[in-house]
DNA sequence: GTTTCCATAATTGTATCCAATTATGCAAAC
DNA sequence: GTTTGCATAATTGGATACAATTATGGAAAC
């Protein structure tokens, strides 16, 4: 019996640190000071220092040189880019998946939606829609496709919490998956890419909307 | 006079890991340990386990929980999911940049490819074969577009480094890129995504051919 | 009053030591 | 002969101490 550990503490500060910059507790551009944030964690510095760098190669926090690391702050044209590349990739990640949806692939997906309903915390609630996505994406069987497009999700949802529109949007985002889901189960593909461009197009919309 | 320091031993160590790796020096799915890393880069355990962390998340080695790391070993999937990626993405970052390249931009791009020309080592020589690719992107003013795209040419250059294609197409590269450059320097748009596209579509083919 | 310089403090990066986890090998049981 | 179990070694993760760098503040010069 192979028994797994992976709980390594790197994971946890950053899980933890992820949290508080997506909750707003951290604001964009705020330094994070490695002592305060190790007293404040309960953890040394040195597994602490790995999960801001892990942050860093999110795109969550910026880190310099021997200046410290400060919580990123996204420009509009990031989130552009973001949803520019999104309607490039999940479409094609949407289209690979569709012949190998199985029913167990949408009770997935409609968990994470029921599960999102009654979600009012901005990290979690970003958790929820990322399981949906990734529950109609990954039959795909392209891990390298999907690497990409989490990361692009994890930076819109940093946007997203910064312009508060994860919760703001929430019941229309929610309708738009369930139509998508929807066209999924009838084997739509045509329609289901549609709803998908459909439902990234608007929230971007809504994001520019919001955010100054 | 403000001074610039960025020269962390991190960056260093990752520096050699990554020449190491794209060297063929230490081969897919090899097992780095870190005392014996630490002692040939003579360094200490503890920036060593940042760069190979970085590494990681760059997608050069595999690490797990408390296994260890090993050098990454790319699957034939990878290479068709990094230029699918890459003919969707790069193209919309040369149409982004046509419009505002200067003769400095072109200008870097050729001396890039005159580097290129008489360069065999394997990781310079990506390393040029992306600042021509930079050159001619970054006018787009899209720096997360960008960042996304670099992950994407690293990821490839470790691919073609593994499947030796980079010192082997090297010369039809080098043609394509000209091809693509002149286009850009007469202004014709539609001619250089062309360009790029076959370009990229070419190597795919070639490095296909060549893994097994 | 402003600027420059230097000393000091605050903060980050690195090295070393200890703890936790995993791999290895051998003996005993069946 | 194979397998189970445990003891030991090898390796990684984490905590602490130290070195290097940067930021801060105040005095002197103009």
């Amino acid at each position: 019996m192979e028994t797994y550990t992976e709980k390594t503490q790197v994971h946890v500060a950053a899980e933890q640190i992820r949290t508080l910059i997506l909750d707003g507790t951290y604001r964009p551009g705020q330094p994070l000071r490695q002592e305060a944030l190790s007293e404040r964690l309960k953890v040394s510095r040195t597994p602490l220092r790995h999960a801001l760098q892990s942050l860093a190669e999110e795109g969550l926090v910026e880190t310099v040189g021997f200046k410290g690391a400060r919580v990123a702050r996204p420009d509009p044209n990031m989130v552009r880019d973001l949803f520019d590349m999104r309607l490039l990739l999940e479409p094609l990640a949407l289209k690979s998946a569709v012949a190998h949806h199985t029913k167990l692939d949408f009770a997935r997906a409609e968990m994470a939606l029921d599960a999102a309903d009654t979600e009012r915390d901005p990290h979690r609630l970003s958790q929820r829609n990322w399981e949906f996505h990734h529950a109609l994406y990954r039959p795909s069987d392209r891990p390298t496709l999907m690497r990409t497009i989490e990361q692009l999700n994890r930076a819109s949802a940093f946007a997203e919490a910064i312009a508060k529109s994860i919760v703001i949007r929430s019941e229309k985002s929610a309708a738009e998956h369930r139509e998508l889901l929807e066209a999924c189960r009838n084997g739509d593909m045509d329609g289901a890419i549609l709803h998908l461009t459909k439902h990234l197009q608007l929230a971007y919309h809504d994001i520019q909307n919001l955010e100054y």
